[in-house]
DNA sequence: ATGGTAGCGCTGCTA
């Protein structure tokens, strides 16, 4: 089982590559984050043609996410745990099953600085979420939660951690919150593939940063145990982050033996 | 060359 994540930055605007990457990434699951679209613009019909069934939270200008699947897609669920849908004003988490596990497409706060009142937000959101897994997930069965966190795990995963976003995304305490989510039980499944430096998910457009190769690896897949250590192959593709209008996150995938 | 882009949507915000 193939599952993907990929923060397409307006599913408008990458619709066409979305489309040629599904071909041939052939994933079971795709996460999507940054749509930029409202709900009632959200192209199901051209998903549903591809074969794959697919549930949107969307708001319009900003943040969006949403799930692809071509092997069922049950219990889908918008927003935090404790929150009823109407109240769902930032679009940033949608739950599903799929085949059995447990899907958690998630747009993490970006923060800007640290010390400034996004940075804090983005803290307390974090919480907010890892209370509520803990609440309604269990670290035993198939759960993953897949998307852009905008959190560098380890200083291996940016390119230079003294000059990346004023400090946000490689901050301690935005890390100690991966950490907690480590605890209860989820795992970087990336990390248990691959231990390289310079594995980066995001280039910023500006400054040549992509072609500098100066990025981050923000965009992970964190898995329960028994799910993670099912885990077999994982790819960063780079490719789809090259070439005439890419969005500015490669998409990663994991193939899962299940 | 000491700044640089991209998207949304129409002015500046977000990243």
């Amino acid at each position: 089982m193939r599952i993907a994540t990929w923060n397409v930055n307006s599913l408008n605007k990458r619709m066409p590559r979305i489309e040629e990457w599904l071909a041939y990434a052939e994933p079971d699951v795709l996460c999507l984050q940054e749509t930029k679209l409202t709900d009632a613009n959200f192209p199901a019909m051209a998903f549903a043609a591809l074969g794959y069934e697919s549930a949107h939270c969307g708001q319009g200008q900003w943040n969006g996410v949403a799930i692809l699947s071509r092997v069922g897609l049950d219990d889908v669920v918008a927003g935090f745990t404790d929150q009823a849908e109407e109240e769902v004003t930032e679009a940033r988490l949608l739950w599903a099953t799929c085949k059995g596990v447990r899907v958690l497409s998630v747009y993490v706060p970006n923060g800007r600085l640290v010390g400034s009142e996004h940075y804090e937000a983005k803290l307390v959101w974090l919480d907010r979420l890892r209370r509520g897994i803990e609440q309604v997930c269990d670290p035993n069965e198939a759960f993953v939660m897949c998307g852009d966190f905008n959190i560098a795990p380890d200083d291996r995963d940016v390119w230079d951690p003294a000059k990346v976003n004023g400090g946000t995304h490689v901050s301690e305490p935005e890390r100690e919150e991966l950490r907690r989510l480590e605890q209860w039980g989820l795992v970087d499944v990336f990390r248990t593939l691959y231990d390289d430096d310079r594995l980066y998910s995001y280039w910023d457009y500006r400054a040549g940063d992509f072609h500098q190769h100066r990025g981050m690896r923000i965009d992970l897949e964190l898995a329960t145990k028994p799910l993670a250590e099912t885990a077999t192959y994982a790819l960063i593709d780079r490719f789809a982050r090259k070439g005439k209008s890419p969005s500015d996150h490669a998409p990663m995938l994991v193939d899962f033996d299940l």
